[in-house]
DNA sequence: GAGACAAGTCTATTACGATAGACCCCATTT
DNA sequence: AAATGGGGTCTATCGTAATAGACTTGTCTC
């Protein structure tokens, strides 16, 4: 854990969100959908594609892009940074600012129940 | 919500840290105090001030500086930001991420749930 | 064999958050 | 009256993430 693979910047993060709904996908096509949503030039995505490959996020093989960091994994990191960064580790701290923020359903209340009792087991 | 003054970058979090934990204190023993932990010269200090004070983050009045935001309320817009920014605000992804990232005790899991059942109240 | 287009590199440039140096005013001390 | 220290501003500079322009190579097609 704490490795620099899961440690995206903002524009990463939001290049490897396409990444990861249209994975496998062939890098021209990629150029063309980081014009669409991200307004990026066909260099700006090469060189994305570049950075990433060289610290092991992805890979661009035959013109075919894959990621090589799993999205739920980038995930866990995030809260663990959240959590060290803006809540001092303390976890309760972190669970009371996720239930002020939140504006949750009976249905959700009662699902979140049940992950935490199949996580505990 | 959604506010400017919410949104903290690294260094702007680190200093508002150690206001939350003095204030209300005074400017001059502020700028040895994030000499001392941040390594910052006292010019870095002020502009700090500054810029966090035209924000309302805090406010600098005679000498002393005071919080306007709360420690809270800031974890809160964290919490969101997070949500929206690596989990497409998607509730069960987000606990179910803290649950993997976390090895929790039989204690915390307690607590966990006791929390939730204040809150669905 | 001249265009056209896919696939990519290499080297800037830009934008902005982080940090600080030089300077100012005023009160107190020596 | 000069030195010291508190309280502060104003205007850079620095570092680096974000973005892109110009160029290259190869293949296919007309």
């Amino acid at each position: 854990m704490g490795e620099e693979k899961y440690k995206l910047f903002d524009a990463e993060h939001k290049f490897m969100d396409i990444v990861w709904n249209h994975e496998p996908i062939n890098s021209t096509e990629l150029c063309k959908i980081c014009n669409e949503k991200l307004g990026w030039k066909k260099s700006t995505t090469y060189t994305m594609i570049r950075k990433l490959s060289d610290r092991g996020v992805l890979e661009n093989k035959d013109a075919t892009v894959r990621a090589l960091v799993k999205r739920e994994e980038v995930q866990q990191y995030e809260i663990e940074a959240l959590l060290e960064k803006a809540f001092d580790n303390s976890i309760p701290a972190f669970v009371a600012a996720f239930l002020d923020a939140q504006t949750l359903t009976e249905e959700e209340i009662r699902e979140i129940k049940k992950m935490i009792e199949e996580a505990s087991k």
